[in-house]
DNA sequence: TAAAAAAGTTAGTCATGACTAACAAAGCAA
DNA sequence: TTGCTTTGTTAGTCATGACTAACTTTTTTA
């Protein structure tokens, strides 16, 4: 059993580190995960990472051979786990209870999230009565550390004709998700794909008597069910 | 007029030094605060202070003259006042609505009043409508800046005879806050000093049919207004 | 399959904020 | 006023977590 003592004693960048490893593996579901991607993902630079992946090797949060690609142990998964369930409690309470906006609760969440007691992340959780999911469309992982996520795809790889609801946003940048909103996107929104352009992938879509042509970037973020 | 991009920018060690000394200069109301004092309040070496004020004098929040007493800018004194709005309004949270007590909440704040965001201080402020005080009786700073302290003396301070009631209570220790709910005190209560014994300074006192006998130490820590 | 590119590692440096040990200045007392 | 004690300062060290530059290993591509 991963014991209480595990998560305090770790530093904001351990976690932040272990976070961002669940994410390219679990979330992102890359086949492998590279020191270099890693660094990408964090904007540091490769030898940061590599030099942080040692550490976490050592305290048995990671495991990798020499060369090879990076894994997170049951424990180091776990404190990844506990970090996601902070962040998107927290984000929860911004904007449910603090008027927080959609673009607005990620980066303070960044800093909430490594916030250390394990009473008041549980208090809040009931606070609100035990929330599903994040403003985002994201579930948030219970008090056992259960990990879900939520059957969906990108809105760019649907096709012509296709029709789907928006469950969910990558929450990463502000300038995105106020994109989003301005142009009357919403979670649970219905999206009917119009047309694909071949040549610069960009997609026709409808939802609510609005027409509006996005990129291919944009439907990368868009997290979407088919209906 | 001291601009809103201040407060970002410092570190969580920049920020506390400088809350330390205001509560050592106001609210200790001390005459002359000096490098060692700071340490020793702070719990680090005199090395590690005369450091950490070089670097706050170059940053304008500090004045000193070389071994000479310590004193805040004005820019110095509205940081950490703001520090001291973001603890005690946590407090407040954690108590009123995350079912925190009395002497659960402060250690949990002390990592809360770090957390940089404008928009998340005085949303929580106005989430829990103004709240003039926190849960150990002390005043909250409102969102101008404006600092008051409640009117009060110690418990120590007073003679045979004296009635009072509890207004505030010393944050610092936890036994020390556990032990005044244990004996039955609370904000608020009237306690009549019965007796204060010259030899070592302890004092019988009577507050709701209860009768306890407390030391010194315990008595210098309850801050109370005669009636 | 050999060269080039990409990915990963190592060495050395820097800033921050701790520490100890040694030293200097102030303040007090005899 | 002279020493003794307290207070404050400086120098040098350490851990953490960044960085760049140089190097090595692996993978790709011609
Ligand atoms: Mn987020
Ligand atoms: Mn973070
Ligand atoms: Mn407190
Ligand atoms: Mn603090």
């Amino acid at each position: 059993m991963t014991n209480k003592a595990n998560l305090n004693n770790l530093t904001k960048s351990e976690e932040d580190y272990l976070k961002a490893l669940f994410q390219l593996l679990i979330e992102d579901n890359s086949e492998k995960v590279g020191n270099n991607q890693l660094a990408e993902y964090l904007k540091v630079s490769p030898a940061s990472t590599n030099n942080m992946i040692k550490k976490l090797k050592t305290k048995n949060y990671v495991v990798s051979e020499k060369y090879g690609k990076l894994e997170l142990t049951d424990e180091g998964r776990a404190i990844a786990v506990r970090l996601i369930r902070k962040h998107r409690l927290w984000e929860t309470f911004l904007y449910n209870y603090l008027n927080f906006s959609w673009d607005e609760v990620h980066e303070v969440a960044e800093q909430l999230e490594h916030i250390k007691s394990y009473k008041l992340i549980d208090e809040l959780d009931r606070f609100m009565d035990f929330p599903e999911k994040d403003p985002h469309g994201e579930l948030i992982p219970n008090a056992k550390g259960e990990y879900k996520v939520i059957p969906k795809i990108t809105l760019s790889s649907l096709v012509e004709g296709d029709v789907c609801k928006l469950v969910a946003v990558n929450d990463g940048s502000v300038n995105f998700l106020r994109f989003v909103s301005e142009i009357g996107l919403a979670l649970s929104s219905e999206i009917k794909v119009l047309e694909v352009r071949e040549f610069d992938k960009s997609i026709r879509i409808q939802f609510n008597d609005t027409v509006e042509t996005v990129t291919r970037k944009f439907a990368d973020n868009v997290f979407v069910k088919v209906v």
